[in-house]
RNA sequence: GGUAUCGUGGCCGAGUGGCUAGGCAGUGGUCUGCAAAACCAUCUACAGCAGUUCGAAUCUGCUCGAUACCUCCA
């Protein structure tokens, strides 16, 4: 198998894949807390670990993808309440309701942006009990203690013979004079331990019984426990978005150290954020663009509709770590230049061989695999699949040729990067429909047949009106053709 | 205050010690009835200062600036 290199948080440097079983691989991705729509900025961190998963899968592993849903335990700022249960007294629902919205949400937005389901999304609601099994060892290892009915990790303890900020390199404060405000409602003994069991208030809708009290597990906790289940106590990879990095998957990493006593993960990635106006997109501060936003149109910010495809695209001419800037001017020379890749895909379908090749197909195909194995680096694969768009309106107009195994391996190149490990997906469809290629045949032929006898006006006229209806008419040097821009 | 990442041409965005990334925009040309598309050519660059080196955008130090995390966020 072709060697992969993978930036790995963990060990802040870029390392050769080798998986704990040969030829599988197990990966946990942190998915969404399914209390409200999600933003453009969700999208990416699942569209980046979509065309991971994808280049996975394409070099031939056998990838058990877990994605899981949070629909429980996730609290809100400075409050012992969380963020379902807050949405379901704001929107006057069922917790339940708000989960099913949200998540029903969630899978509709990514289905249009062509992501891959996972192979298993499990729901923290859905493993109450498996948490509370690993809350009781964590207390029998001594690593927890119980207040007020609540549990909470003792991440000072745990730092006496672990490191707390192995992962996120943060140097844990001993004593409480450095901490800005400390709570004073608070039941920590310190303010860097964290809840693995919360107490619920009267009013707090979603509870479980448990040993300590009726309330509900911790946020941290949930990964954790579901991650250990379906892939083990020790699998390959672990992702999420860079702003997961601390507090929480350091936090996983202590709870499975303490379950399971054994480093949890291989190779940490962290996804960079998707900006807008220069600053991260968030929920919580509005700052954010909404994908229905982008595809109607209806944001202030932008000046017209872009497909799912064109954002997607957007997103993969930048590295995954790579902090990016959404603006309407960004997403216009993306589309553009996304037209012109998918169009050359066309054309490459109506190239016909020749006798010799002028140009090396193998070694564009080196490349494109050299850019994806170089730890994901889609920015570079675009770039030299660019370099194959201009060979093919070469081929196109005979500047260049290609004897038949190479068109043929060509045509594969494109089929493999750009659908099965970029996941485009044309949005030309309506341009097969055979009726109307067999009209736009005829209109073709009768506006050649008016320039062949000088009637311009009449061309013209149909050249204009079709582009009213967004037809483009693209005269070459062999005849004339169409495309719905 | 602590930790980390980053500062590349008109814009977006790769590269990380010597060899043109790429896209969009611009300019000149080919083609065209004209235009568009396409093709060819081409311009604008590595925040600043000092150091290491035969050679630095790339390594080191400092300065300035930006962002993220440290309290919920993909």
């Amino acid at each position: 198998m072709r060697e992969l290199k993978i930036y790995n948080t963990l060990k802040a440097e870029k390392e050769v894949f080798k998986p704990i079983t040969e030829g599988f691989i197990g990966m946990y991705v942190c998915g969404p807390t399914v209390y409200d729509n999600i933003h453009l900025g969700n999208v990416r961190t699942f569209i980046s670990f979509d065309m991971i998963y994808r280049y996975l899968l394409h070099l031939g592993y056998k990838v058990r993808y877990v994605r899981n849903i949070t629909d429980a335990g996730h609290l809100t700022d400075h409050n012992t309440e969380d963020k379902i249960t807050t949405k379901a007294r704001l929107e006057q629902l069922e917790p339940m309701e708000v989960v099913q919205k949200y998540t029903v949400d969630f899978h509709e937005v990514l289905k249009q942006y062509n992501l891959l389901p996972p192979s298993i999304e499990p729901t923290a609601t859905g493993h109450i009990v498996e948490q509370i099994e690993a809350i009781q060892t964590i207390l029998e290892s001594g690593i927890a203690y119980v207040v007020n009915g609540s549990v909470y990790f003792d991440v000072l303890k745990y730092n006496e013979t672990e490191n707390y900020g192995i992962l996120s390199k943060q140097v844990i404060e001993y004593g409480i004079e450095n901490t800005r405000e400390l709570d004073g409602q608070s039941d920590k003994k310190n303010p860097q331990d964290f809840a693995l069991w919360k107490k619920a208030e009267e009013n707090h809708i979603q509870r479980w019984n448990s040993p300590w009290s009726v309330g509900f597990p911790g946020w941290h906790l949930e990964c954790t426990v579901m991650s250990t289940k379906y892939l083990g106590s020790q699998f390959d990879i672990h992702g999420g978005g860079m702003d997961l990095k601390f507090p929480h998957h350091e936090c996983e990493i202590a709870q499975a150290q303490v379950c399971n006593h054994k480093t949890p993960v291989n190779y940490w990635m962290h996804t960079n954020m998707l900006n807008l106006n220069g600053k991260k997109m968030s929920k919580s501060t509005g700052n954010s663009i909404l994908p229905s936003e982008i595809y109607t149109g209806t944001n202030p910010l932008l000046s017209k509709t872009y497909s799912p495809s064109v954002s997607r695209f957007f997103m993969m001419q930048a590295h995954y770590s790579s902090i990016l800037d959404l603006s309407d001017s960004a997403l216009l020379s993306a589309e553009k230049g996304f037209l012109k890749l998918m169009n050359a895909i066309e054309t490459l379908e109506q190239i016909s061989a020749a006798d010799i090749s002028t140009y090396d197909v193998n070694a564009l195909e080196e490349k494109c695999y050299a850019a994806m194995s170089d730890d994901f680096n889609t920015p570079i694969l675009i770039a030299h699949l660019f370099d194959g768009v201009r060979i093919i309106n070469s081929l196109k107009s005979g500047k260049e040729s290609l004897n038949i195994s190479d068109l043929e391996q060509l045509k594969t190149i494109f089929n493999i990067f750009v659908t099965d490990i970029l996941g485009f997906i044309s949005h030309k469809e309506s341009n097969g429909n055979d009726l109307t290629n067999n009209i736009m045949e005829l209109v073709l032929q009768l506006r050649g047949n008016a320039k062949k006898s000088g009637d311009f006006d009449t061309a013209d006229l149909i050249r204009n009106e079709l582009d009213k209806v967004g037809v483009q008419i693209k005269d070459g040097r062999e005849g004339s053709s169409w495309e719905v821009k």
